[in-house]
DNA sequence: TGACAAATGTAATAACATCACATATCGAAA
DNA sequence: TTTCGATATGTGATGTTATTACATTTGTCA
């Protein structure tokens, strides 16, 4: 994995129909999507999935169990920046950033805890600008 | 729902099992502990982690699914500070922490776009001090 | 070419969560 | 006190999300 990942044909399929879409999916949503393209099982799109979330190049939002391709694949391929997701309840619109500030105070209570982190996850519920004015 | 809140029987049931867990427990796995005590379907289980979720009382892992009871019961029944949790992946402690500067960095951002936050999750996952050292 | 690693196909199953409908319990208003 | 509505409960079926297990294929490279 350099500047782009070379995909799969299967990868391809999954990250071409998160990328087609103006909202997260969930993995069954992308299997339906697939059937024509001779996706069957679940574990076709789980494990392509698996895939495009270790190259980086989609997300997963873990209070929806849905994925999302990544909104901003060069600003942070290089750094530990954690992303924060806003997540509109009403038409599904997702809107990711990111923010040294909290990255940074994350990071102090990690290390002053001795707590390694992996992963972390920021997700923020609620209604969108345009959901709301409407 | 004033300084304690008055739970049901069931709601009583499903809290004790997570008061007396030292780590966060599944739906199903609450369903199991709680079979001697008349527990039979998954919806009593989680009608009563909804009305507890409601109070305050206990906080939901998204990225686990998976309950814990609230670490400071007293704390935060005041305020909008969101909760962050570290949860270590090899012994399943879970650490509850909030910092009001994340708190002000996350309201900046929805601030400034528009966007009414109805619920916030922040869940690191990793490797706590006593695993990482053991 | 032979051999190993990665990717794929498929069925079955496990884990998590909700729907639909019937019944019961309790408090407040008539 | 009866009646009504809100809340809580019991139960079976179903819907949704994710993994296990095993067989096969494909690609890479010594």
């Amino acid at each position: 994995m350099t500047a782009t990942q070379e995909l799969t044909k299967n990868q391809s399929l999954v990250f071409d129909a998160l990328a087609r879409a103006d909202g997260p999916l969930s993995a069954y949503t992308i299997l339906d999507q697939l059937r024509n393209d001779g996706f069957r099982a679940p574990l076709q799109v789980y494990r392509a999935l698996d895939k495009l979330l270790d190259y980086g190049m989609i997300h997963r939002l873990e209070s929806i169990n849905a994925f999302v391709a990544c909104a901003h694949p060069h600003t942070h391929s290089h750094g530990h920046g954690m992303i924060a997701f806003a997540i509109c309840e009403k038409c599904g619109q997702v809107s990711e950033f990111s923010d040294d500030i909290i990255t940074g105070r994350v990071r102090e209570w990690t290390n002053s805890n001795g707590f390694k982190q992996s992963k972390t996850t920021i997700e923020i519920r609620g209604v969108c600008a345009n959901c709301g004015t409407a």
